[in-house]
DNA sequence: AGCACGCCGACT
DNA sequence: GTCGGCGTGCTC
């Protein structure tokens, strides 16, 4: 390009603009798409990306960029994928690329430090400050302040001991790469299913470019060791060659890090929302400088800036923690797959029990279908047995029946663990008084208040709310009237503790259990056999191995079939599949029981009957006829303002603005279960739309034909979970 | 998202 | 008479 044309760069800020801004390129100064700079916008300059390089007609004039910043560019498969997600997820580009940006200094030049090392050089006056010191440089080089912390001095020691020539400093850089991961490390020996599994994912990740296959083994059939095995194919086929695995965020444990460096003899780059912001700068960088081979991250690191990104992982694809419906409401899994697609990178996902999106992707040939149908080390797949609680209820008071109680006795007796799995958190999920039936709500949210006896507080689980629990009812005043109705973990452990006195009784929910090292040390301890009886919710349920387990006792497996939310049998299937999946992992067989009020309901006799394939024909048939997700298509949209009346005026506002179109039906506006949050009044639409139908074209079609003021906010959910 | 402009209530 | 509330609109 000659010098004297003029050349313009539309430049995306990381805000929710309608679209990029044009600036003029000053002469001289090269720019490219993908490059950060910085550009006047309004009375203040900002930071944004460059989006497009253009000639400049000169039609109108415009500002100049101020600067061009370092810091690795954008791709364009990166920003194809912000392309794509905005107009999918119905938002501003720039929303999509503030999620991209989200890492603080991530484009400041990379800090350093002055680390310390001993010279080995004499000194004359050896006080026992200095003494304390080498000591401490001798476990090996430190900052000054973390050397003066270990030695329990002050800094100025250590710059003493610099200047006397005892220590020498060095500049580091803070952000030092990963460890690069070793594909070549031998792996685990696998059982013939596991290597036919991962030879087909191997065919793929060496044909190169997009390919999405679902790999479905059963809990406990190693599907770890399989994805794995493509992941290092990718690795060793390309020197660049970048590996996302996506992982749900209570699994982001030490345990699953360290499957990683035993297969790789690295560690990978972590990324979930809990990471310190100097870690979150580490890995965005290394992941946008292409340094970091393989990143494990949770639903958030589906936007990280890889340079070249060629492999996505999503393990459990179908866990419900990969949809997120705060302010940019999305779903991991499914951008991961688009996300793949632009790349051309391969995709797997993993699940023991997929859902039905994934599932007939697989079945319409979008994915190639990976089976692994046995469990590995010739564990077997436990047997799993309803009670119907009308035949065996259990008293008053308790939440055990008889038979459950026989069975956990039986266990016990022989030396094994049992699990009761209830997913309630706490002691009470109702506390009523029962002089006059005032029931304790939540005063932020239309919500019981839950008890928790180990804190004495009564909790709102959706606003956190919390406060003692009171010793009179606030309605009628009558004091020692409230009493707790229902059960929680806390409470079922109570009635473990009664019934089986002498056996180490454990709950484990995340109250519990706060933060990784918790989960690591439960884990520990139940292979250890420190623990008899496990009484856990959800978080207990997931992906951990333990061997002496034989029983799980499924407390209320209704628990989740009813409610408005169309996945509520999948979910209930998917979670007892993976709950009973906890027993028998090694060489004893696993017994699973299911307590039901309700045993003729489908989802809990393909459980019983294993019959996998009973429970999804039952369940596509009734997506079918209903043209629900994935035979259709749906959206939600949600309005939410500090003034119901107002709400109201303006969601019938929005109602009549609903365009016309084929196919679509528009319900609502609708009051959500959880009608106030905060302060916060809330209505909703839900779209259903045939399978051909662009929604979210739809869905932004009817966003432009309204405008409401800046009090009221308008989210848009394209295939929503939650229903509240 | 910021930031300015703008038009109505209680303060030096 | 002003300071400041946040509703409305704009940023190449």
């Amino acid at each position: 390009m000659s010098a004297e044309l003029s050349v313009k760069a539309s430049v995306l800020f990381p805000m929710p603009l309608p679209e990029p801004f044009d600036y003029a390129v000053p002469p001289g100064v090269d720019v490219r798409p993908g490059d950060h700079v910085v550009a006047p916008l309004g009375k203040r300059a900002a930071a944004g990306v460059v989006w497009a390089v253009s000639a400049d007609d000169g039609s109108r004039p415009l500002k100049s960029i101020e600067a061009v910043i370092g810091g690795p560019p954008l791709t364009e498969a990166t920003r194809r994928f912000v392309d794509w997600s905005a107009r999918y997820l119905v938002e501003p580009p720039g929303v999509i690329l503030r999620a991209v940006l989200r890492s603080p200094g991530a484009l400041r030049r990379s800090p350093s430090e002055t680390v310390f090392h001993l010279t080995g050089a004499m000194i004359a006056r050896l006080t026992p400050a200095r003494r304390a010191v080498l000591d401490a440089a001798a476990s090996g080089p430190a900052t000054a302040a973390e050397l003066g912390r270990r030695a329990g001095v002050s800094t100025s020691v250590v710059t003493g001991l610099a200047q006397a020539g005892a220590l020498r400093g060095e500049d580091i850089a803070v952000d030092p790469p990963f460890d690069a991961p070793d594909p070549e490390q031998p792996g685990l020996a696998l059982t013939d299913l596991q290597a036919g599994a991962s030879a087909a994912l191997r065919r793929m990740a060496a044909a190169g470019g997009y390919q999405a296959a679902l790999l479905d083994g059963v809990t406990g059939s190693g599907k770890t060791e399989v994805y794995f095995e493509a992941a290092a194919e990718i690795l060793r086929r390309e020197p660049h060659a970048q590996v996302l695995v996506l992982l749900p965020e209570i699994a982001l444990t030490q345990a699953v890090t360290r499957r990683f460096e035993a297969r790789f003899g690295a560690q990978p780059a972590v990324w979930h929302s809990g990471l310190s912001d100097k870690a979150r700068r580490r890995v965005w960088r290394e992941a946008a400088s292409g340094r970091a081979r393989i990143v494990a991250g949770a639903r958030s690191a589906v936007f990280l800036p890889f340079a070249h990104l060629r492999c996505i992982i999503v393990d459990e694809e179908h866990d419900p923690t990969y949809k997120q419906d705060e302010m940019l409401a999305y779903n991991a899994r499914d951008l991961a797959v688009a996300r793949a697609k632009i790349a051309g990178a391969m995709c797997v996902l993993a699940s023991a029990t997929p859902s039905m999106e994934s599932l007939v992707n697989a079945e319409g040939g979008r994915y190639v279908h990976v089976r692994l149908p046995a469990r590995a080390a010739g564990a077997v797949l436990p047997e799993i047995e309803l009670v119907d609680l009308r035949e065996h209820p259990p008293e008053t008071g308790e939440w055990i029946s008889p038979l459950l109680a026989r069975a956990a006795a039986d266990t016990l007796a022989r030396g094994e663990q049992v699990m009761f799995y209830l997913n309630r958190r706490g002691y009470a999920p109702l506390v009523l008084c029962k002089a006059c039936g005032h029931k304790m709500k939540s005063p932020e949210a239309d919500r019981y208040l839950v008890e928790h006896r180990y804190t004495g507080r009564l909790v709102c689980h959706v606003t956190g709310f919390s406060m003692p629990r009171p010793d009179a009812c606030p309605a009628c005043g009558a004091r020692d009237s409230l009493i707790s109705v229902g059960p929680g973990v806390e409470r079922l452990a109570e009635e473990a503790m009664r019934r089986f006195p002498g056996q180490r009784v454990e709950v484990f929910s995340s109250d519990t259990a706060q933060g990784p090292d918790a989960v690591r040390d439960m884990v520990a301890r139940m292979e250890r056999g420190e623990i008899d009886i496990l009484v856990g919710t959800q978080i207990a349920a997931k992906g951990h191995n333990f061997p002496r387990l034989t029983l799980v006792g499924v407390v209320d497996a209704d628990l989740g079939l009813a409610g408005a939310d169309l996945r509520a049998g999948e979910r209930t299937y998917q979670t007892l599949v993976q709950a009973a999946g906890r027993a028998g992992r090694a060489d004893r067989p696993g017994r699973a029981l299911l307590q039901t009020w309700n045993p003729e309901h489908e989802a809990l006799q393909a459980l019983a009957a294993g019959d996998r394939e009973a429970f999804l024909d039952a369940e596509r048939s009734v997506r079918e006829m209903l043209r629900l997700p994935p035979f259709g298509r749906l959206a939600a949209m949600i309005l939410s303002g500090p003034d119901p009346e107002a709400l109201e005026t303006i969601a019938r506002a929005i109602a009549a603005a609903a365009p016309l179109a084929d196919g679509v039906e528009v319900f609502g506006p609708a009051d959500p279960p959880l009608g106030v949050v905060r302060g916060r009044w809330r209505k909703r639409f839900l779209v259903q739309a045939d399978r051909q139908v662009d929604i979210s074209a739809y869905m932004r079609a009817w966003t432009q034909r309204f405008r409401t003021p800046p009090s009221i906010r308008v989210n848009v959910d394209i295939e929503p979970y939650s229903f509240l």
